[in-house]
RNA sequence: GCGGCCGUAGCUCAGCCUGGUAGAGCACCCGGUUGUGGUCCGGGAUGUCGCGGGUUCAAGUCCCGUCGGUCGCCCCA
């Protein structure tokens, strides 16, 4: 037999039910904000990931699913939503008509790591991008979105907030210069896989576990305090807007993120019940993507929400906002072939009207069927037998009360809408 | 890519230490009520004991390998 390959699974039901009540809220949630949704394709050129995420970064080096198709292209499952979203956008021209250009989506991300609590090979992420717009403003509409509809579906995580500045000598460039001077400095002191990337990547130092790194950087010098007078203003612009809307953040100058594209503001949600794992999103600006793929400048801020990550922090809360419950509202028992017949033109009846219903094909005992009705979920069994089949009625039956009647046929859609 | 633990019925797991050819609960099906569910009672079906190899008269049980799961490192949503 088959089993679903490593890092990947089946949602099934129940469980499912929870992940359409979710992508739903989040959906609507954000259409409610003016963005529209968006649907990129699951595999892109290799080069488009290369040349935003990083051909340096963690994601790009070890954990793309990278292929070569049969006309020789190298192909990559996507293993994150901002890029594609840009890349369609700039195909397509939409920077050349009004802007911003406010998009969300619901799509899966593939990633080649070891699978874990909250980590998988295949997720499910749901990310918005307002692309177009330098306003701390829109900055701060994005955050608020992404922290609404945490708090909607029935989270409370902790937002941490940081800017990184922006790629330029006189901002991040040069404080990445003095870091690593820094980091030199205390080479010694480092645990041996965070002495080994100081060159490649030193702002990861932050996010090291390791005791006596963490040691030495509760003294490093911080981004912080060494962006430009720009960027500090979009920052307090930001951190303001936020004040307004009553948003609670913490400031973390040592959130990092793992993508090269980000820029000034970057900020991550933060809960418990995860495992090792802790963040269910996070995101930020990336005012430098577009060009790096060859396009205008375009700024932008974006988020992305693990749906997985989500779900298990709602699980480990006890608690979920929305219970779904069974569609099916109405149960039709049939005893005879005849009888069959008519309870299938009967239940399709009901949907037609739009009532949910459902029927026996199992060739069920009337008790059966009873039960069947039961396990269901319908409010109301609908009995059609040979007394009824003579008379042209059914019988309703009021599964919570246990009270039946019977009625003509015709009168069994109005019985059961309330 | 590295490490710990685990892999037995559809599900959750016991049995493994101290080898003698499989069990419980839930779920499912049938009956108690040949036209009435959710409760209760009775009965029933189901396993290549992850896979491959080894030790042994005999392996679910011991050994090796492998695949998978899980948790952690790393990385990230």
């Amino acid at each position: 037999m088959f089993a679903a390959p490593k890092g990947t699974k089946d949602v099934l039901p129940p469980e499912a039910w929870r992940w359409q009540w979710l992508t739903r809220l989040a959906m609507d949630t954000f259409a409610l904000a003016g963005f529209a949704p968006v649907v990129t394709p699951d595999f892109e050129h290799t080069e488009l990931f290369e040349r935003s995420v990083g051909s340096e970064s963690e994601v790009v080096t070890k954990q793309m699913y990278t292929f070569a198709d049969r006309g020789g292209r190298s192909l990559t499952l996507r293993p994150e939503g901002t890029a594609p979203v840009m890349r369609a956008i700039l195909e397509r021209g939409l920077e050349r008509g009004a802007l911003p250009v406010k998009l969300a989506y619901c799509q899966a991300m593939f990633r080649y790591e070891r699978p874990q609590k909250g980590r998988t090979r295949q997720h499910l992420q749901l990310g918005a991008e307002g692309i177009g717009s330098e306003n701390p403003l829109l900055d701060a509409e994005i955050i608020e979105l992404s922290t609404r509809f945490l708090t909607t579906a029935g989270l409370k995580p902790v937002l941490l907030l940081n800017s990184i500045g922006h790629e330029d000598p006189s901002c991040r460039q040069g404080y990445i210069k003095v870091l690593s001077g820094f980091l030199h400095e205390h080479s010694a002191e480092l645990a041996s896989a965070d002495r080994a990337r100081i060159d490649t990547n030193p702002l990861r130092t932050f996010d090291s576990k390791e005791e006596r790194t963490l040691a030495v950087m509760r003294d490093a010098p911080l981004l912080s305090d060494h962006i430009c007078a720009a960027c500090r203003e979009h920052f307090d612009a930001v951190r303001g807007a936020l004040e307004d809307l009553e948003v609670s953040f913490e400031i973390e100058p040592r959130l990092v993120r793992g993508l090269d594209y980000y820029s000034r503001t970057t900020f991550e949600y933060q809960v418990t019940g995860l495992g090792a794992q802790s963040a269910v999103g996070g995101g930020g600006r990336y005012d430098g993507l577009s060009e790096a793929l060859g396009g205008p400048r375009l700024p932008g801020i974006g988020f992305g929400l693990g749906v997985e990550r989500i779900l298990l922090a709602l699980e480990s809360v006890g608690t979920f906002a929305d219970e779904p419950a069974s569609a099916v509202h109405v149960y039709v028992v049939a005893l005879g072939e005849r009888a069959q017949r008519a309870a299938l033109k009967l239940t399709t009846d009901l949907r037609r009207r739009g009532i949910g219903a459902d029927f026996d094909v199992m060739g069920r005992s009337m008790k059966g069927q009873m039960k069947d009705a039961s396990r269901s979920g319908a409010r109301w069994a609908v009995i059609l037998g040979e007394q009824e089949m003579a008379t042209g009625t059914a019988t309703v039956k009021d599964l919570e009360s246990s009270e039946q009647t019977a009625l003509p046929l015709d009168e069994v859609p109005g019985a059961v809408q309330a």
